[in-house]
RNA sequence: GCCCUCGUAGCUCAGGGGAUAGAGCAGUGGCCUCCGGAGCCAUGAGCGCAGGUUCGAAUCCUGCCGAGGGCGCCA
């Protein structure tokens, strides 16, 4: 990597003047402007508080010393601003990007070893079996899924999970409101009102159990749902199974074990309060029964036999829950780094130019499935990953579909799509590509060509920093960069036009084998298809 | 009242303590003589407010204002 040199060099030059600073130490960045070079450091900067010495001489006596080494890739140095040492590359470190993508390719370029085989288990969605998953449900669903991608790519070991509440009082009551609906009876208070209901109580068989033949006729269309918009996890943990299994029992055994139990007002307490959260939480109530907090908590300790470390993806309005099932994972001997709560903010549905306020009583809500029916999956997906899981999203289905052809999605697909048809028509005209070694890469020099390569050079580190911050939406950022790039250089630099030299189009032919690459590593990231032509 | 997240251009959003804060959409004006105009180029406008830390703050800290969410022996 040419920050490594350059940042040795940097370090070197410090032993010139008998100050010793590791190369990781110093830090290399991009400048936002490209007069400002290609690459700067502020490590004068930082050093000359320490040292005692005026910045701008010390970065002066810096650049001098590293120009003294004679390193050929760099042009220029210049010393700017307050202190900074911005660097002037030639375009070899560029052409060695292209080098770089190209030998490694696909499968190898942008894989960080961040992960190092350690495992995540990550769950995400997990939306009660009582109806069809709403628009705000499909965010979770990308998000999870894309992260996953992501950190697979990194080496992390990665496990998806949907915790299904196949039981409990939720899905009784949404048993009790088929057999309502069915037999024209009054709703169980608290019940589910949507269409939906009526509409799947009519297809129920007689003979059904309701509760049992509700909660699979739910988790169905969940599940087809989010296999619409390419979304799939390794394992659908059932809670009646993880309950049938006495997991209850024991984990409230180990609880108590941990001697972080009380029984008082009738009631068995889990005194949560001691690590973080507001208050104790009541494990088993005074009649007997076990709160949902119960299997919660086996559940989250039986996760840990499937990840060294354990994610769960939650709405906003479960954040309050995070502490106490920290305060669990601890208890049970789980460190405080191996569980993680990702809390994403909710999903706001337009329709009409109305808010839709998801409602039990009204029942009416936005499915995914009329999202994924009305735009497509990568419309809707992109939608979902182009902005941080930390802000408010608004879902307008309406703006969505009508602007469906304006979308970014489209911009970047259109931009693959035009790299498919430049392989198309180069076969069309009996033009192939030679071997890369047979390839003048120096011949690469206008702008637009470099900012295709310099775009590429930053996907390794926005992949692990995508893995670092569980952020896929800098992916989806950062192909959106990658397309307007590959737009520029496609309007600017003909590659198959008969008026272009021979070593150019070699060239310009592998350098939009590189785009390629990028896009289809990009792309599958954010789980959205990588089109020959639309 | 307490806790969490957020406040950036007319709208939707980016922005790992760095220099002149960027995209898309919407507006205006240009660009099809051979690879796809779902494209390219130009243009106007912005960090909620007030302090603090720092050589340097949209970014970190505090307070205020505003938005959403959470504070059950509900799930």
């Amino acid at each position: 990597m040419i920050t490594e040199v350059l940042a040795q060099a940097l370090a070197d030059s410090f032993r010139d003047l008998h100050i010793e600073i590791a190369a990781t130490d110093v830090q290399m960045e991009r400048p936002a402007a490209r007069e400002h070079g290609d690459w700067s450091s502020n490590v004068a900067l930082v050093m000359s508080k320490r040292l005692e010495r005026n910045p701008r001489e010390l970065a002066t006596e810096l650049a001098k010393i590293v120009e003294s080494q004679g390193l050929n890739v760099i042009k220029e140095i210049e010393v700017a601003g307050p202190g900074f040492i911005n660097f002037y590359l030639s375009p070899q470190w560029l052409h060695d990007v292209l080098i770089d993508v190209l030998t490694q390719g696909e499968h190898n370029y942008a894989r960080p070893t961040v992960g190092d085989g350690a495992s995540i288990n990550l769950e995400f969605v997990s939306a009660n079996p009582t109806g069809p998953l709403h628009a705000g449900g499909g965010r979770w669903g990308a998000y999870g899924d894309s992260l996953a991608r992501i950190f697979r790519r990194c080496g992390y070991r990665t496990f998806t999970e949907y915790y299904v509440n196949d039981r409990g009082i939720q899905t009784e009551l949404f048993g009790a409101s088929l057999v309502a609906r069915r037999d024209g009876g009054e709703l169980p208070e608290d019940g589910y009102a949507g269409e939906y209901v009526a509409e799947w109580a009519r297809e129920m068989p007689d003979e059904a159990e309701p509760v049992a033949w509700g909660q699979e006729r739910a988790l169905k269309d969940v599940q087809d749902s989010l296999a619409s918009m390419n979304v799939t996890f390794d394992h659908w943990a059932s809670e009646k199974a993880l309950v049938e299994s006495g997991a209850m029992e024991e984990v409230v055994d180990l609880l108590r074990d941990s001697g972080w139990v009380d029984d008082r007002d009738g009631a068995t307490w889990l005194r949560t309060s001691e690590f973080g959260d507001e208050k104790d939480r009541v494990l088993i109530k005074s009649d007997g029964e076990p709160t949902y907090f119960v299997p919660d908590i086996a559940y989250h300790n039986q996760k840990f036999d499937r990840g060294e470390l354990v994610i769960d993806v939650l709405g906003a309005d479960h954040h309050g829950y995070v502490p106490r099932m920290a305060a669990a994972m601890k208890m049970l001997g789980h460190p405080s780094d191996r569980y993680e709560a990702i809390i994403g903010q909710n999903v706001t549905l337009v329709r009409n130019g109305e808010e839709i306020k998801l409602s039990k009583r009204t029942g009416t809500m936005v499915e995914v499935s009329e999202l994924i029916e009305a735009v497509g999956p990568d419309v809707a997906r992109f939608a979902y990953l182009l902005q941080s899981i930390d802000t408010r999203q608004t879902i307008d289905i309406d703006v969505l579909s009508s602007e469906a052809n304006e979308n970014p999605v489209y911009y970047v697909q259109y931009a693959h799509a035009r790299i498919a048809a430049v392989s198309r028509e180069a076969t069309n005209r009996g033009i192939s590509r030679r071997p890369v070694d047979a390839m003048d890469v120096t011949v690469l020099q206008h702008e637009r060509e470099l900012e295709i390569l310099r775009c590429l050079s930053t996907l390794p580190e926005i992949v692990e920093f995508a893995a670092r911050d569980r952020a896929p939406h800098r992916v989806a950022t950062w192909i959106r960069e990658l397309a307007a790039a590959f737009h520029g250089f496609y309007h600017d630099c003909p590659v198959l036009r008969s008026d272009v030299a021979a070593e150019i189009q070699q060239a310009r032919l592998w350098l939009v084998e590189t785009a390629r690459i990028g896009f289809a590593i990009g792309l599958d990231l954010l789980g959205i298809t990588a089109p020959e032509e639309m």
